[in-house]
DNA sequence: CATGAATGAGGTTTCATTCAT
DNA sequence: GATGAATGAAACCTCATTCAT
């Protein structure tokens, strides 16, 4: 009954936005609990407690869906990025705080690692019809650009790094710990998820990638 | 490439292991492209070019044959690291030889990559369940852990290097760039499937691992 | 006989009640022609002239929907033998009645036997897990109860005689006769379904009831 | 290593009788438990602990097993009561005795219930093919009215009993309170199979199967 | 805006049985 | 006499989706 998010002019029913998030939300857990293939529109309409139809009615059919949920995943780690204002850092400290927070977004957001596998296992075949996405490029990448320029001239970096490579190299050892966890953790016979492995992995992140940009 | 059991050419039929043999890499292809959920059992028949019911009758069902392949998957990529003989090498270009292997291997061995993610998915419910596997513990933890202490007696690389972290880094970077890469090449409008990308990859990993350990 | 709820002709379709009841109807057909095991759900699709998928729709599974075909045969007999007011006869008219009815009861409701039969075999799991069914406490027995006093103490009826066991003895006689009248006549070499053999029972089992309460 | 069964003259492997008669026994178990329809070969073959195909070998079919095990079960039945000799007991004995009897077998052979249930249900279509067990005529029938024609000469027994209705009916009383011990159990509330219960069952049918003879 | 009813296609699995040795 | 390998048909059940209101 009163302000929500719905942008401004159409005067679209508040219940319906509502429900389109609902069932957004709803999708996005399905998802990445069982991967597109393995995701039920029944367990969804089950989760956001509406009937199926209304699934259908608002997004097309399962892909679509699937789609939408990517969009709004990434539109949220933009967003979160977006905050960091790395470039207003000290360098080295900027690299500390980004592989920090890396490390920390994707562990509070398990859903972004689940729903990019299966994205992936489906040649990212979704985002490759979004324009939305596309648009989103990531401000990181020119942030993390700028810092790596002035650690550079403070002669505190080397040269010639590539902000793409080193930006994939973060997230790879951030990503991977956490989302081969189980499978890591049986073959090695070693719990990586205890708190104290955590806080190790968090620090050799770190080491090994101030170890590869000061030198 | 040679050397099957089987005594001649008879058209497939009557031989156990042979049959067997097929349906696991008929499968392992299936699951690659599909993941559990998505993969058909019927597609793994087809593609076997045996009866469906033959694969019930050796593997007792869909998930008992994915338990399989993924034993199989895991025994080969285990033999192929047992050749590496890295312990037998310069440390430093042990560590370069370990980062090109298993770059290679990855990408030679797409199906090792998806075959992951889909167990992971599944909170390695199979592999958890295997005693094989569980035995199978990476003797190249051995081997690197042997090779980082030759180094450090060598006044090579730095002290108190954690082998599995170390191991898992380097899987991080080389497997992520590969799983991941349709939907950060479309992120970042650029290929990074092209050769000239590639090379680059494989540097600059080398050169992170190397910063890392070597100090 | 008259009386359903939907509207008017329209060609089914689109009433839930109706539909469950019509599956409900060819579901006991095909279970009491062919047992639990040999029943085929797709045979009472057909039957029912219903698409396969609304039987699971309505009915989780093919046992839940067996479990309901029982209780809806338990209440069709409870609610005939209330009808009875057995306990408003005369006693010895009474326990002929009883007995008449339960044959009759039996002869005109061949699915009870079968469904019986089939449940029986399975150690009666599904109405084991019925709550509805337990509460279906025949009030047969009250009456029988009843009607046993009456006699009794209007010197008629010999005492101590236990309602329970004796309406499961006329269930017996009735019940058997009918169940295996296909193994026992063809041991026999006598056709017991003969109208004069079925007279003949009737009237055996009535002088054997009475015999056993009267003296 | 010794005299076992197989009857004289054709030199037939002992293993082909044992193996024969061990599919029998397992069959007999598997049908008694599933009925015919619910029983599995696989799991025939399994309790025998013998190759499948050889079932086949032996015997024809599922179908034609099955009626062998018919035959033999009542073959066993056939052989018991023989041994009962109850034309040279006093004649009320002589009913006592039957009762007994038959109750007791019944009891002691479950899988005699289990296997006319189905074959009922098959509306006897094995029985009616075999030509051997329409030749086991019940020499109890025989028996039986040879004791009721003492009784009636002594005075004990009433004049114009049915030897096969008054069979039939003691099987009934006998057989339905076992057969259908379960579901009756669960109706009532009340444990059927306790001790207790079946002391006065096998009272009150010697009672009431006594009451109705003598008069 | 919202919903219960309905469906065709296809999923995994099971079955009795036969083949080839 | 005995057996492991193989199969076609069909079983139960599930899925994304649409119909009718």
């Amino acid at each position: 009954m009163a302000a929500t998010s719905s942008s401004a002019q159409e005067p679209r029913s508040r219940d319906a936005d509502r429900s389109q998030q609902t069932i957004l939300l709803a999708a996005r857990d399905e998802f990445a609990l069982y991967g597109l293939a393995g995701a039920r529109v029944d367990r969804i309409a089950e989760r956001a407690d509406i009937n199926k139809r209304l699934i259908y009615y608002y997004f097309k059919s399962k892909d679509d869906l699937f789609l939408a949920v990517l969009e709004n995943t990434y539109a949220d780690i933009r967003a979160a990025e977006q905050k960091l204002h790395l470039d207003e850092m000290d360098p080295v400290e900027a690299i500390r705080e980004l592989v920090s927070f890396t490390w920390h977004y994707y562990l509070e957001h398990p859903e972004f690692i689940s729903l990019l596998n299966s994205e992936n296992q489906h040649n990212a075949a979704h985002l490759k019809k979004s324009s939305r996405i596309q648009e989103m490029n990531s401000p990181l990448v020119q942030m993390l650009d700028t810092v790596l320029e002035r650690g550079r001239r403070q002669a505190l970096f080397r040269a010639g790094i590539d902000p793409i490579q080193l930006y994939i190299s973060i997230a790879s050892i951030c990503y991977f710990y956490l989302s081969n966890n189980q499978t890591l953790s049986t073959i090695f016979g070693r719990d990586l998820r205890a708190p104290k492995a955590m806080a190790q992995r968090l620090s050799h992140m770190t080491d090994m990638v101030l170890g590869y940009v000061m030198h």
